[in-house]
Order: structure tokens, then sequence, then C-alpha cells
DNA sequence: CATAAGTTTCAGAAAAGACTGAAAATACAG
DNA sequence: CTGTATTTTCAGTCTTTTCTGAAACTTATG
């Protein structure tokens, strides 16, 4: 019994660190420092959470809870599942690492990219029967970043949609 | 006369347009919304700006104005150039796209990807012996993290050092 | 030097963002 | 229905981040 309660311990002690150091890593990516603690959790947890095991782990009130939980079901890397007999609600997180990706790279497309293509393409618009150099220069620079994201939102668009099957072994390929 | 002042206007005006949204825009990706609208700025400007006219045309104040722009210069997103003849320091931004995206890639590789890989590093290092299975859901999850991270961190390296006239054709290659 | 032009720093103020806790709403079981 | 378990909401508070403005510093010029 010795050796397993160290063991459980040590196990603790590497997934408070691995918790503690996504959720700081969440703030450089834009993304709330609980959310990110509350998925590191939920990706290296064996079984579905409670709000309330939730709570107890990170030592945060039910509304963060309850609302980074909610947070992380929209964006589809969470689920809510129900154990028959139970009215409590309980949350898995989405573990294959692929998917994962994919769902980041569409919600990121839908929620950043698109409305800055929205921007350039109104922008565009406005501009494109200006004369002088001016605007000739604001116009140009525009149509290249338009141009360019228009690329990279087909090219994301195409990964994000891929058989991890597929694409692991191109990125491989692309690597030698 | 009055065709030229209409055009200036309407320039003036898109760009306004395309400087407040992308500050916006720079919110949602983590960047503070002052350097965004900068940045901004310096791309459609066809002249490079002194700190003075940063703080006149986005109503800043020195201390902000400045901050932003070394973080900028810091980012490689914009050199200071000084006209000969003049004390005054002038920025202008990298306006060809294509670096851009390499720039912003490295960074954010350099600050963010390898310090998250680091955590998954130590963490299975501190959980590569530990038996039973919830350890082994931990260390499986934790590498298999690790695994697509050096992967996509090889691809971004590569991406990031290519040239534009090969990587463009790629990319169009591989949507069809 | 002394002065002026320009840059940098930084303490405190303001704004934005995240969190709490308790009350309200909902859902279910008997 | 009634009571209980659970989820949701949100006003107020706390934390973090960003911004201001003025003083200190640096560098060029006569």
């Amino acid at each position: 019994m010795k050796e397993n309660a160290r063991s459980t311990t040590r196990l603790r002690a590497a997934q408070d660190e691995f918790v503690s150091q996504w959720g700081a890593m969440g703030s450089a990516w834009g993304i709330n420092r609980t959310m990110a603690q509350i998925h590191a959790l939920l990706i290296t947890t064996a079984h579905p959470m409670s709000t309330d095991e939730v709570m107890e782990e990170l030592k945060i009130s039910r509304g963060n809870a309850h609302s980074n939980l909610r947070d992380l079901v929209s964006w589809g890397l969470v689920r809510s599942v129900v154990r028959k007999g139970e009215r409590k609600e309980y949350f898995e997180a989405e573990k294959d690492v692929w998917k994962m990706f994919c769902i980041v790279l569409r919600e990121r497309r839908r929620r950043e990219l698109q409305p800055a293509m929205e921007v350039l393409r109104e922008c565009l618009e406005r501009t494109k029967d200006l004369t002088g150099s001016d605007a000739s220069v604001f116009h140009k620079q525009i149509k290249a970043l338009n141009d360019f994201l228009e690329l990279a939102d087909g090219v994301i668009t195409r990964i994000a949609n891929s058989e991890k099957s597929r694409m692991i072994p191109a990125a491989i390929k692309f690597l030698k």
C-alpha cells in the first residue's frame, strides 16, 4: 500500500503542475486561465467530473466553474454526460489530440479569422475607386492582407476537416 | 481640388475603420489593442511615422505610444529609421504580408509553444515510472500532447523559414 | 558647458476582465 | 403539488492589464 500511496501523491503533484502551468499558458493564448485549467484537468483525468469536483480540485467558486465549463462545452472541447440514475451533470473532455486541434482551428477560424476578413472586404470595397498615391498604398496593402487571409483560410479549413490518418503522415513527410 | 479632398476624407475614414477594427481583433488574439492599432496604422501608411504622429493619430499618450512601438520593434514587425539631418526617430512597418506572417509564427513559437513543450517534457519525466491506471491515463495523454506539439513545432519552424515563392504555390496546390 | 530635442521610465489612475456567493430558476421524485 | 437537488444568473468585488502624464534621463548642437 505504501508504494501505491506514494505513486498517487506523485501523480497528483504532476497533474497539479500540469494544470497550473497549462492555465498560465492559457493567458498567453488569450484564453482565460480558469478555462485552460479546467480543460487541463479534464483531459488528464480518467473519469468525467462534476461541477463540484472541479470546484473542489481548483478551489474556485460555483459560478466560475459553471461558466467556464459552459464555455468549454460551447467550444466543443468538453461534453456533458449524465450517469443513468443520477441527476448531476458530469463533464468529460475530448481527449484525442488531433480532434482537439481541429476543434480549436475551426472555432478560431469562425471567431477570429472570419470577422477579420469581413473588415478587409469592407475596406477594399470602400477604397476601390479612390485615386492618389496614399489611397493606392492603402488599397494595395489591404488587398495583400485579404489575399493572404483567403489562402490561409482555405488551408485551415482543409486541415480542420481532414482525417488524422491523412494529415499526420503528410506532416511527417513535409519535414523530411 | 474638391474631388481630391473628398478622396482624402474617404481614405481617412476607411483607414480609421481598419485601424479600429484591427485593434479590436488584436484583443481576440491576446495582443493588446493599442499595439494592434499602431501596427494597423503603420502597415497602411505610405511613410514612416514619428512617435508624435502616432500619438496624434490614435489620441494616445506618449508613454503608451512609446512602449507599444518598442514592443512592435522587439517583435520585429516594425523598425525604426532615422532621416538624415533629423534627430527624431521614425517608425515603419514590415509591409510584406508573408514576412509578417513568418515573424509572428516564429515569435509565437518562441513565446508560447516552447514553454508549453517544456512543461510537457517535465510532466512526462515525473510520471514515466508511475504505475496504476490513473497514472497511465495521465502519462498517455501528456505523451500524446507532447508528440503532437513536437510535430507541429517542426512544421511551424519549417514554414516560418520558407520562401514565400515556395510556400504560396504549395498552399495553392494543397487546396486543389 | 548650457540648452534644446527627443526618449525612456514609472507611480498612480482608469479600464477591462475574471471571480464570488447568494438568490432565482429549473428539473425531478415522491 | 411539495420538497429537494441541481443549474443558472448576476450585482458587486477583486485582480490584472493597460494607459497617462510628468519627471528623469540621454544625446545632439551651438
